[in-house]
DNA sequence: GCACATGTTCAAGTACATGTCG
DNA sequence: CGACATGTACTTGAACATGTGC
């Protein structure tokens, strides 16, 4: 599995010690059947259920800043590299005493098996952003601001576990927050490839109680991604690889072809005629602007044979 | 001559020396006699004359980096610091030998007497855009790139003079290029003060043959103070009192109140709505233009009840 | 370190030279151990320790003029330039012969070792406030009222010494008053740079017996500026900067009264008048709809100005 | 120095060791005085000279994979990552028993002191190329595919040096490959600056002879690239980054093709819009209504630039 | 070799900081 | 003290740089 630039997309390296083995199996046996998929410990599961805590993420609030934005769409998370995400995460009833361990996995089936880590670049001791951090947390993508998470590796694949406790009196969620410290651009690291962030919420013998997923894409330009990949869903059969875009700018909506009949007393032949000219022109405007010229001329041409 | 931010807006500090003051009679007279307003020599003279060589200046081209903007209503330019202004100057016949006398001056005339020099805290010695400039240039707010050209003082005032070669062949006139070492906001310098340039031709002699003047505004966002001062001008006291119009001024017959009715098909509802409002605004356009509200009223509102 | 006001936020130039560094080893060779934290002689130690005289610094009488304000919450002066502060000082015993350095150095860690300066501007010898000024003082942003204050400088930074006698019979402190030369916001100088007083008591081998420190903002504006510094301190996690959200989108815009000037390059004089009348009539539609036809007129007639 | 993707534009670590500077200025000690510009030992030195041996270097054989091209008016080799490049070197007399010396360096003045290694991404000792490569000289960008080469680092700064013999019977200069194993791009790396390679003609005791210089850009698309930045040099005064489209050629359109500039202040950002789309509307509709869309796409596109 | 993916740079616009004026 | 004047900093969108996939 190389890609042509010379990186192999599979990062694993090594077995999974037979200790870790044990506890994995352990872990999964707790899984109530049905739940379990594969029993490739390589292959991370990635199968959403609430469980009996019906157990529930969502979106902390958008700051202003926006160095994050969420697709509606696509279910998925675009942020900038090293910018905080803020999660809520609810369960119930709200007990404490349980874990919350979060994975980052690469979203493709093919990929499944990876291990998500940081890219040799981002992993420099030398660079300023890591100046302090702990070697077995260096290598993690994604941390946590929580002070007592802990950074976990099990078969080369990497996972944080984060103690919560039971909300804020008044309040239905915990908040939890995320970084993400390296992009999924990032080559000799996630080297392009999608990935999602799996949730798993654990009573103290690490056993599953439920699965949550969210697709994250950390990347440089947040916003003009998620339009990108947005446009992608809705238009799945142009072919990939078009000769030309007609450029569609922006000043109005260029989607709505829907057709409205406007029925207007108009006061004076001048006025009347100004909205004859005016509703012809605003038309054209969209036009010229989406490109749709063809689609639009016969409305157009219509009404010039209104006009005397 | 203080203002509250506690900087002399006088910047003179001397007399002028007796040497100088006789060179620069001597110049004076040679300008022929209607040119000479006042005799106090520390008041430079702005009158524009072409003179006989119809001595004229114009505008570069405006590259696209828009460092400066000119403003055609207020023939002024607004420009950044240490950015470069091409001009062009233009005298007929073109002959070789003159020379282009630069000076800044302050545009109001309670400061006309004041010296425009650099303030001190660009003229400090030790910030990296003096390294390597002489002592006689640094305090020269306004430089100009040709490298033969001189750093004048006369009696605190400064200018500088370049000399002049006939335009090349083909070219109706000579492009010199100036740059601005301070703001017009410079506190201890201009201090918010208005300036100008003022262009004399000169022969060898120091004879002055022709003068124009630009205003030129250095500051840090140019169009925005453009935008600004030009609205100004064209609402000199919006606030004050309004200028009272003569009903029932054109723009469009008012008389003609025969009710149309517009059937039209409409693509999208954006333009749909567009359109519906647009036949409200025209006619109570021409409602008030005409002092007809009351009629028009009940066709406005049954477009607005139209109106989700 | 240069930001984009193009003047370097360090002002430091000459290294230590040898004799003063002497001197500071052998002062700070007397400060008991623990408090000293770093042995680099450029960044002043800012630690508060009332030591064993228990040395201690109080506002003086506000008096009626209010050129200065202290915040409570902020703990922090802010106060005019060239306005005096009194502050009290108190040790015990109330012995005599102890001095107090006064120095003023950067709130934050990034300019911690820069040493605090007076700006180009206000140094300049020729304005008047500069005028009988020793030349060792002139740099000083602080100034001691009291006659008998040394005005020192050691590897650039600056401080003041002034000496203590106990307080006066029936008083339990001693009144010192300064004055601030510069502003926190000059350009080339403090350059908007937080600012804090470090008051040392020393005796008369200039050991370090007690230190305090005392925020101060010099500005033109103080009671607005505390204001809006204690605004953010209580609501720290709102965004700083908030980004414009469009008006709604109904048809009547009613509360945006914002100007706009709109400068359009139109083809043929029939648009160009359609422009004008369009701008006319979409104003006076909403002047009718929101019923602010008094506000609207002005801009109306304006239009109509224009019209030929 | 840091760029914006947070790596570092220096990769120096450590200050010269005693050993190496002593070998590095009696190195130079044996340059001929003229050549001696700086003594800094961190910037390499690129005065091209053929000195005594008319040192020369020229290109190989292009073979027929075209892995790499060069510019004959850059004088730069552009080529890929990991692919060959074929050079020859000449000196007279062809006496045996020199070396070469090849290091490359940033070509901007401003990086000249950096040491050009390999990024981390490349220098990972898992990745299949690395395989088998020795540890000194796994951080070498430039490697030569002469076995006797040998790798050397001064300070930070690498170079290799590669026995010379005189050429083969018949034959008048002598051929040595070369490979570069990062790309300019590299993140972390070189970091998209450029570079040339700095060839040195040595005797035994690293006494410089003569020396060269040869630009070469490691990329993906050498052809590509070249071709840019050929058009680059040859069009240098064209705006960097343009802001507008390029005017659309006119043809004489029929009507009134007069430009009025419309300038008005509107109340509202809503109505400005309103007027702006206007403009472009109306304009649009009499484009499509006389055909002369091309006439009035500049004019259109200059409306939708200012709309937000 | 081209279209695209995606990081980086640049510049316009705008909110804010902070001095000055009335 | 409020309204402005004006520099500075942040935000965003667009243009560019440059690798990758087909
Ligand atoms: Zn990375
Ligand atoms: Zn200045
Ligand atoms: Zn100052
Ligand atoms: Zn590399």
């Amino acid at each position: 599995m190389t890609s042509t630039n010379g990186f192999s997309d599979s990062q694993e390296s090594d077995l999974l010690g037979e200790e870790e083995y044990k506890t994995l199996v352990k872990d999964i046996g707790f899984v109530p059947t049905p739940w379990i998929q594969k029993l490739d410990p390589a292959i991370p599961i990635k199968e959403e259920f609430p469980g009996r805590y019906n157990f529930q993420v969502s979106l902390g609030n958008l700051d202003s800043s926006k160095n994050w934005v969420y697709s509606q769409v696509l279910k998925k998370v675009f942020i900038n590299m090293e910018e905080t995400l803020p999660l809520r995460f609810k369960w119930e009833p709200p007990e404490d005493g349980l874990l919350l361990r979060t994975a980052m996995v690469f979203s493709l089936d093919q990929y499944a098996s990876d291990p998500v880590r940081r890219c040799h670049n981002h992993m420099a001791p030398n660079i300023p952003s890591n100046r302090d951090v702990l070697p077995r947390v260096i290598k993690h993508v994604v941390r946590c601001t929580h002070h007592l998470t802990l950074y976990e590796e099990r078969n080369e694949h990497l996972s944080i576990v984060t103690p919560l406790n039971r909300p804020q009196p008044g309040s239905q969620y915990v908040p939890v927050c995320f970084k993400f410290l390296c992009k999924n651009s990032c080559p000799s690291g996630m080297n392009r490839r999608p990935t999602e962030l799996i949730f798993t919420l654990e009573d103290s013998n690490r056993r599953i109680l439920g699965r949550q997923r969210l697709p994250v894409r950390i990347c440089s330009c947040p916003k003009r991604d998620k339009k990108k990949e947005e446009a992608e869903v809705s238009q799945p059969d142009v072919k990939k690889r078009k000769v030309c875009i007609p450029a569609g700018k922006k000043m109005m909506p260029s989607c709505d072809t829907h057709i409205y009949n406007a029925q207007l007393n108009i006061v004076g032949k001048e006025n009347y005629l100004a909205v004859l000219k005016y509703a012809y022109d605003i038309m054209a405007g969209q036009a010229i602007r989406t490109g749709q010229l063809d689609f639009f001329k016969p409305y157009l041409d219509n009404i010039l044979r209104k006009t005397p």
